[in-house]
RNA sequence: GGGCGGUUAGUUCAGUUGGUUUAGAGCGCCUGCCUUACAAGCAGGAGGUCGGGGGUUCGAAUCCCUCACCGCCCA
C-alpha cells in the first residue's frame, strides 16, 4: 500500500524471501566440503523430533546458530550446520497409536508388531518432514545434503555398535530392580523422564493390629493402595515410643497375613505416627530398608496400573479407586484412626503426565560412573566451555551424583536392543539360558529382545554417528576427523541432562574428543506472563505466523535481540515490529542512493579518506568501529551486542546523519564517487548484518553491483575489522553533531516551524579554534540538518541583538530573530543548577586526596577533564543568564 | 531442605574485568512535522534515589553480607 504521497510502498518481505533460499540451495552454498583444505566449523543442530512443529525455541535456537555459521562461512571457515531428525520413541508411537485409533478403529496390537511399525515408518515419511520444512522458513543454512535421521541405516548400526561395545566393557547390564514405571504408556522410564510435583494428598492413619491382642500400632502412609504389599511396619530404633514393639507381629488389615515390626533409622520419629508401613515393591525408599533387613517383595499393582490378584477383592480395580475403596473399608472395620491433608511429592511421567508407578521390573541399565569422570573432567579443564559459565554447576551436580540409566522401553518404535535369547521346544524364550549380545542374530533360531532403546540412546551419538562413525570406509572417517569436534553447540537447558552431558560422555568415550568446545546455553521463551508455552495453555505463539506477519528477517532480528546471555525471554510478541520496521528502514535506505546507480555500472571510489568530507570520513569511521565491535561481540556469543550495534550504527548513523548529508537535494543528482561510498558503506553493513537477516541483505546485495552468476553475500567474504579511520575528523563531526541537536532542540522548544529559516550565531571559545574553520567550511551541513540559512562561526562572538541562546560545551550557540525572556531565563537557569550539580560532585571527587593518590591516572585525568568542562560550560550559561538580566 | 537465576523508565529488556554512563535501547507516552528514501518515518521531549537494609572501596546498578518477593532445578 503507498502512503500519503503515494510514492514508495514498504518493504514486502513475502516475495524477496521466497526467491533466495531456492537461490542458495541450488548453487549448493549450504555443502560444507572438506575437501578445499579449509579450516573447518561445525555446529550439529540439536535434532528436532519427527512430530514436532517449528516452536519459538527452534526459532531462537537456529536463528542463533545461523547467524553463528553465517558468519563463519563468510569469514572464509568451511561452515558445516549439521541438520538431523529424532525419531522421538514414545511421543512418535503415540502420534500413530492415535491416528490409527481415529481411522482404522485399531491398537498397535490389533497390527502387531511388525505392522505396526511399518505403519510409523509411513506416517514418518508422510510427516516426519514437516519441520524441518518450517526450518527453511527461516532460512536455516544448514547441509541438507547430510541429513540425518536417528533411525537411518547407518545411524542404527552406531546405535547397535555402541550397545554392543559398552555391554563388551562391563558398562551395560541387565537386572531387575524398582523402576519408574509409566502406567499410561506401559514403559519403564528413566529418573530423568520422571517430575516430582507437590500435590494436596492425605496423610491416612490406619490401625494395624498386635498380633498379640495389645492393642495396636498406628501407621500413617500416603499411599493405602499399596497395603497389601506391606511386608513390615517400620520404627526409629531411638522412637521409645515403640521400643517395646519392636519384632512383635502385627496383621495387616483387610488380609489375614502377618507382619514384623522392624526398627531402622530411614524412619523419621516426627512425620506421621513414627510409625512406616514397609513396601518394598512400591517405594524406592522402602525396597533399600527392604534390602536391609531381607525382606521379601510383593508387587500388588500390575503395569497397567491395577491392583494385581494378590489383592483380593481389590484385584483388576486401578490403583486410585481402590485406594478409595481401601480406606472406606478400612473405616467400616474401625481400622481407620484419622485423615490428615498433606501435601506429598508425587513422581510424574514428564510425558504423559500420568503418576508414575514404582515397579520391579526387568530392565536395560548403563552403568554411568565410569562414563561421567571423564566428562566432568573436560569441562573441569576448560576442553569444554559453558556459555553462560554459571550452567557448569549444574552440569557437575549431575555428573557427579549420577545414577544408573535405564535405557530400555517397552515399546515398539525405536532401536531394539540387540540381544538375543534362546528359545525352547516351543519357541518361548529359555530363561535357563544366557543371551547373547549381537548385531546379528547369532544362531537361527534365536530370538530377539522386544525392548527398544530410550531415544536418548541414539540422540547421545549424534555427533559422531552423523560424521560417519562407526564405518570404517575412509571416505566417511575423514569426515569424522575433519568436523569433529565440533565447535559449538546451541541448546535450551532443558536438555542438560538429556541430551547434551550424554553426548560429552558418547564422544569422549567412543571417539576420545569431546563433540564441541564450547557449549551456548540458551534461555527458554515464555509467555509475556512468564509462563512456559504449551499447548494445553494455548499460549503458544506459532513462528510461521509471525514469519507471515513480519517476514523471517524481522522475526530473527529481534530474537537475536532478546537472546542476552541465558536468560529467558517474556515474548511480547509484538516487539517483531522492531525487526519488521527495521528491514523497511534498510530497504528504504537504498533508494537514496539506489535510485541513482545506472544498472550494469561499476562504482568504485577514488577519493581516498583523507579527500572525503568530512561526514564520509566520520561515517567511515563509525563503519570500522562498529565492524570491530560486532565481530568482537560475535565470537563471544553476545549476539544482541551485535545486533544493536547494527542497528544502532545502520538506523542513527547511516541514515540519520550520513545519508541525510549526503543526499541530494531536491531535482539534482548525486555525484559518482558519492555514489560509490554510500554503495560500499552500505555494502559492508549489510554484510554485517547478513547472518541475522540474511534474505533482505541478500537482495540488496544483488542491487549495489553487477554480480557474478556464482556470487552471494552470504558467500561474499566477510568485511575486515581494520576499516580507514580518521578519529579527529570524527571528533569534530561529533561536535558538529552536538551543536546540530543544541539548534533542533531550540526550534522544537521555541516552536520555530519546520519549514522556517533560521540565524545562528556560533560562538567557540579560543581553545576551540581549530574547530572554527571545520564549523565555517561546513555551513551547508547546518543548513540541511537545521535549516540554519546564515551561520555565523568564530571565537568569542558578541551576543546577537533579539536572540535566544544555548550552550554546548564552552561554545554558545545563538538563534537569532526570536525573543522570550522569561522561558530563556528558566531554560538557562535550569541547565545552569544541572551544570552546577554535575561539577559539585566532580569536585568533590577531585578533593578527595584518596582518590587521586589511588585512582588509575587515566580516570583521574578524565574527571579533570571533566571539571574543565564543566567550569567553561557554567561559565557561559553564567554569562548568558547575565545578558537577560541586563535587557 | 539444598542449589541457581531474577528484581533497572509505564512496559519488555541491555548494561563486559567496579571508573568515557551525568544509567541506555525497543515499544508506549507528550509536542511538532506528509521536511522529495522511509508515517513501518523524521525532529524534539518527559519518565529511573538500579527490590529493601548493611558493608567493602577514593569510587558500587556492578563486589560481599542480609532480608523480601518471583521463577527454575535437585532431594
Amino acid at each position: 500500500m503507498n502512503n500519503k504521497r503515494g510514492r514508495i510502498a514498504p518493504y514486502d518481505p513475502k516475495t524477496t524471501e521466497a526467491r533466495w533460499y531456492e537461490y542458495w540451495e541450488a548453487k549448493g552454498f549450504f555443502q560444507a566440503d572438506r575437501m578445499r583444505g579449509r579450516l573447518p566449523h561445525t555446529i550439529m543442530m540439536p535434532p528436532p523430533n519427527v512430530t514436532g512443529a517449528l516452536h519459538m525455541g527452534h526459532a531462537l535456537q537456529d536463528t542463533i546458530q545461523d547467524a553463528l555459521t553465517r558468519m563463519r562461512r563468510m569469514q572464509g571457515r568451511e561452515a558445516l550446520w549439521m541438520p538431523g531428525k529424532d525419531h522421538a520413541g514414545i511421543a512418535t508411537q503415540n502420534v500413530v497409536e492415535r491416528t490409527l485409533k481415529e481411522g482404522e478403529k485399531k491398537t498397535r496390537f490389533d497390527l502387531g508388531r511388525e505392522a505396526f511399525i511399518e505403519k510409523v515408518w509411513e506416517w514418518v515419511d508422510k510427516y516426519g518432514d514437516r519441520i524441518l520444512q518450517q526450518k527453511r522458513r527461516l532460512g536455516d543454512s544448514c547441509d541438507w545434503e547430510r541429513e540425518r535421521f536417528t533411525m537411518d541405516p547407518g545411524y542404527v548400526k552406531a546405535v547397535q555398535t555402541v550397545f554392543v561395545e559398552l555391554y563388551k566393557a562391563g558398562l551395560i547390564y541387565r537386572g531387575q530392580y524398582l523402576v519408574n514405571w509409566c502406567p499410561q504408556d506401559q514403559t519403564a522410564l528413566s529418573d530423568e523422564e520422571v517430575d516430582n510435583v507437590e500435590r494436596d494428598g492425605f496423610l491416612w492413619h490406619i490401625h494395624y493390629p498386635l498380633v498379640d491382642g495389645s492393642g495396636h500400632i498406628t501407621v500413617a502412609t500416603t499411599r493405602p493402595e499399596t497395603m497389601f504389599g506391606d511386608v513390615a511396619v517400620a520404627v526409629n530404633p531411638d522412637d521409645e515410643r515403640y521400643t517395646e514393639l519392636v519384632s512383635k507381629q502385627v496383621r495387616l488389615p483387610l488380609t489375614k497375613r502377618y507382619i514384623p515390626v522392624i526398627a531402622d533409622y530411614y524412619v523419621q520419629p516426627e512425620f506421621g505416627t513414627g510409625v512406616l508401613k514397609i513396601t518394598p515393591g512400591h517405594d524406592k525408599n522402602d525396597f533399600e530398608v527392604g534390602k536391609r533387613h531381607e525382606l521379601k517383595i510383593f508387587s500388588v499393582i500390575a503395569e497397567d496400573g491395577t491392583l494385581t490378584e494378590d489383592c483380593g477383592p481389590y484385584s483388576g480395580i486401578d490403583r486410585f479407586e481402590a485406594r478409595e475403596r481401601i480406606v472406606k473399608d478400612l473405616e467400616a472395620e474401625g481400622l481407620l484412626d484419622k485423615i490428615e491433608p498433606y501435601k506429598s511429592t508425587v513422581p510424574v511421567s514428564q510425558r504423559s503426565k500420568a503418576i508414575v508407578e514404582p515397579l520391579l521390573s526387568r530392565q536395560w541399565f548403563v552403568n554411568m560412573k565410569p562414563l561421567a569422570e571423564p566428562a566432568i573432567t573436560a569441562v573441569k579443564d576448560g576442553t569444554i566451555k559453558f556459555y553462560p559459565r554459571r550452567w557448569e554447576n549444574e552440569y557437575f551436580r549431575w555428573l557427579e551424583d549420577i545414577r544408573d540409566w535405564c535405557i530400555s522401553r517397552q515399546l515398539w518404535w525405536g532401536h531394539r536392543i540387540p540381544v538375543w535369547y534362546y528359545t525352547d521346544s516351543d519357541g518361548k524364550i529359555d530363561e535357563t539360558r544366557t543371551f547373547v549380545v549381537s548385531i546379528e542374530q547369532p544362531e537361527p533360531g534365536m530370538v530377539q529382545e522386544e525392548d527398544v532403546l530410550d531415544t536418548w540412546f541414539s540422540s547421545w551419538l549424534f555427533p559422531f554417528a552423523t560424521l560417519g562413525w562407526p564405518e570404517e570406509d575412509p571416505e566417511t572417517q575423514s569426515d569424522l576427523s575433519y568436523f569433529h569436534p565440533t565447535d559449538v553447540l546451541v541448546s535450551g537447558y532443558d536438555i542438560l541432562f538429556f541430551w547434551i552431558a550424554r553426548m560429552i560422555m558418547a564422544s569422549l568415550y567412543f571417539t576420545g574428543q569431546v563433540p564441541y568446545r564450547d557449549i551456548f546455553i540458551t534461555g527458554m521463551i515464555k509467555d509475556k506472563l512468564g509462563r512456559w508455552m504449551s499447548k494445553s495453555l494455548g499460549n503458544g505463539i506459532d513462528p510461521l505466523e509471525l514469519i507471515e506477519e513480519y517476514g523471517a528477517d524481522a522475526v530473527r532480528f529481534y530474537l537475536t535481540i532478546l537472546c542476552a546471555q541465558g536468560q529467558d525471554i517474556r515474548l511480547d510478541p509484538t516487539g517483531f515490529q522492531m525487526g519488521r520496521n527495521f528491514a523497511n528502514k534498510i530497504w528504504n535506505a537504498f533508494n537514496v542512493f539506489g535510485q541513482f546507480i545506472e544498472s550494469g555500472k561499476v562504482y568504485q571510489r577514488t577519493r581516498s579518506i583523507a579527500e572525503l568530507e568530512l561526514v564520509e570520513r566520520w561515517m567511515l569511521t563509525r563503519l570500522a568501529e562498529c565492524t570491530a565491535s560486532v565481530e568482537e561481540a560475535l565470537v563471544r556469543y553476545r549476539l544482541n551486542e551485535a545486533a544493536s550495534l547494527l542497528y544502532t550504527t545502520f538506523r542513527s548513523d547511516y541514515c540519520d546523519w550520513y545519508l541525510e548529508l549526503v543526499k541530494p537535494v531536491s531535482g539534482s543528482v548525486m555525484s559518482e564517487d558519492r555514489i560509490a561510498l554510500a554503495i560500499e558503506i552500505y555494502e559492508q553493513l549489510i554484510q554485517l548484518l547478513h547472518p541475522f537477516m540474511p534474505f533482505i541483505t541478500e537482495e540488496l546485495w544483488h542491487r549495489l553491483r553487477p554480480r557474478a552468476e556464482a556470487e552471494a553475500c552470504m558467500v561474499s567474504r566477510w568485511p575486515a575489522a581494520t576499516g580507514e579511520r580518521d578519529p579527529s575528523g570524527a571528533e569534530q563531526f561529533t561536535f558538529l553533531q552536538e551543536t546540530v541537536t543544541a539548534i533542533r532542540h531550540l526550534r522544537s522548544r521555541y516552536g520555530v516551524a519546520p519549514g522556517k529559516n533560521i540565524e545562528v550565531t556560533l560562538s567557540l571559545s579560543e581553545e576551540q579554534s581549530d574547530l572554527s574553520e571545520v564549523m565555517a567550511n561546513h555551513t551547508e551541513y547546518f543548513a540541511k540538518l537545521a535549516r540554519v540559512e546564515h551561520l555565523r562561526v568564530g571565537t568569542s562572538l558578541p551576543k546577537p541583538p533579539q536572540c535566544i541562546s544555548t550552550v554546548v560545551g564552552a561554545a554558545v550557540i545563538y538563534v537569532q530573530g526570536m525573543v522570550d525572556s522569561v522561558e530563556e531565563r528558566a531554560r538557562l537557569s535550569k541547565a545552569l543548577a544541572q551544570k552546577e550539580a554535575f561539577l559539585l560532585r566532580v569536585q568533590k571527587k577531585l578533593q578527595n586526596e584518596n582518590f587521586v593518590r589511588r585512582a588509575p591516572a587515566q580516570v583521574v585525568e578524565n574527571e579533570r577533564q571533566k571539571e574543565a568542562d564543566a567550569r567553561a560550560e557554567i561559565e557561559k550559561l553564567r554569562e548568558s543568564l547575565a545578558a537577560w538580566e541586563e535587557s
